[in-house]
DNA sequence: GCCTTCTTTAGAATTATTCTAATTATCGCT
DNA sequence: AGCGATAATTAGAATAATTCTAAAGAAGGC
């Protein structure tokens, strides 16, 4: 029987991004990065491994850190903040904002127009050179289709 | 000689805006609050600690945590965070964003017209009600007027 | 197959913040 | 002025989030 490659559960793109960056595609990465497609509710460290373990019970809580780390390098994946409090990863590349709802504590993904962003550069006084704008609300979601 | 009171040089509307939260004013909230005044540097719990430690020997740490989260509270500061990191502290109330320059890691305000802030919740998908919009720019200043 | 480099690991260390319990200050009342 | 209730501050311990360190484990190139 010949060896057999396993297919990949994980995006094509993850193992090219690394190497682009004289980084090695690794189980430990692979796994954080399809958790954090899997469900996309802006996990912190700590949840991504929780959510590892069970899968790669070997894993330690460093090497999560080390592997989010190396998928914001790549840009991969985006580091959030919203006020105290640890930090949120998302793996949503596309211009959007943050919409934390006080009630929940849960964040919501809202698409915007690029233009917006665009907008929102040029408003900035002479001299500011923004090459990233992020832009958070606050609130309350009455979410319709609950 | 009659009893002076001396005169208060920390602005009026502190002692007010404490007393309608049925709160003291008192020496540390003023000098806490005065320090943010004054160099507006979106400084750190610590670094305002430092700086008030000259004028109060006695303060705690503890005691500056508590007055920043108290002028919070009274919505005479905005506590400001970005990326991992301490939280920083703002007395700016007027609508504005922040420039993040990733040179330096100095922390700018940029003020911003009030339609720009209503414009931006109106694009929130129906279901979503912000009362707080949060803007942060990332990038390089070369400021004009070094 | 060996050497180098990259990666992961466990645990210690660091940093930021909050909590706790005791002390001190202030306010209103008499 | 004196007293009791409440509010605020303090030092230090405790917690939480993250980073560091040094050692062990994998992978790739020759």
């Amino acid at each position: 029987m010949s060896t057999l490659t396993p297919p990949p559960r994980h995006p094509a793109g993850l193992a090219q991004k690394l190497a682009d960056s004289g980084l090695r595609s690794t189980p430990q990465r692979e796994l954080v990065y399809e958790v954090l497609l899997t469900k996309r509710d802006h996990p912190t460290a700590d949840e991504v491994f929780a959510r590892v373990k069970p899968e790669l019970p070997g894993i330690s809580l460093a090497t999560v850190y080390n592997c989010l780390e190396t998928l914001v390098q790549c840009d991969l994946v985006r580091a959030v903040n919203f006020e105290r409090g640890p930090t949120r990863y998302c793996p949503n590349l596309r211009p959007h904002a943050h919409f934390h709802d006080e009630v929940t504590g849960q964040t919501h993904d809202v698409d915007l127009p690029e233009t917006l962003f665009t907008k929102l550069k040029s408003e900035l006084p002479p001299g500011f050179d923004a090459n990233a704008v992020e832009i958070t609300f606050r609130g309350k979601a009455k979410s319709c289709a609950n």
